[in-house]
DNA sequence: CTATTATTTCGATTATACTAGAAATATTTA
DNA sequence: TAAATATTTCTAGTATAATCGAAATAATAG
């Protein structure tokens, strides 16, 4: 993964209102919910919850189906544990201590 | 951990100069790396870097201790696997369509 | 076709964050 | 004390995002 779609992914769950939302759509699971459904139980405006979710897709973190009048949502798992993980991803792979004890230069450049 | 909390903990990795910072402190690992090593490495201006650092350290997502002239900065671990770990927390602990099929009704409220 | 329900677009307000140069401060070494 | 290095504060310009009401647009059911 990228460190620029990272970034853009990460500020997008880093919104309070999206993040309530998110967390929501991983509580119901793969099937998902309909817009309503998260405008009613999470009681966001509906034109607030439609500029959010336009975000979460735009990143790729939600899915959207549609049945008859209603939009469900879900999650796009497989992307969100992407972004979990990338934060520790290459952890400890080097330590400045070290090479600094042995005086090697480490900001050569 | 508080939804608040996690949101503005995600919303500070989702700068792209900050994310880049805390992925080369990961890396790093707990011993660290001086400001200046980062401000070099990753040639980030010293007044751009230092209000990031603050930023992090707001959100205790960084530690620092002072070294002589050095001030070495290292990421705290636990609470980024808090906010990593948050994300998919309680997952599919329900299912709409399953309460849908059964004529359940959900958004009763 | 009309009514009903679901969702989106528009538009406007308000606030907050990113960036970085220049100057200031702190700490160490000579 | 002076010089050198490390880090922070100050300040200011620029841009971008959050919010939500009202109106518009689907999509279906009757």
């Amino acid at each position: 993964m990228k460190l620029e779609d990272a970034a853009e992914t990460l500020a997008q769950l880093g919104n309070p209102t999206r993040l309530e939302v998110v967390r929501y759509l991983v509580k119901a699971g793969p099937s998902g919910v309909p817009v309503g459904s998260i405008q009613k139980q999470l009681k966001i405006p509906a034109s607030t919850l439609t500029h959010h979710l336009k975000h979460l897709k735009g990143v790729g973190l939600l899915m959207q189906k549609r049945e008859k009048t209603n939009l469900w949502c879900s999650i796009n798992f497989d992307r969100l544990h992407e972004v979990s993980d990338f934060l520790l991803e290459e952890c400890c792979s080097f330590s400045l201590r070290e090479s600094d004890k042995a005086k090697t230069e480490h900001d050569a450049a």
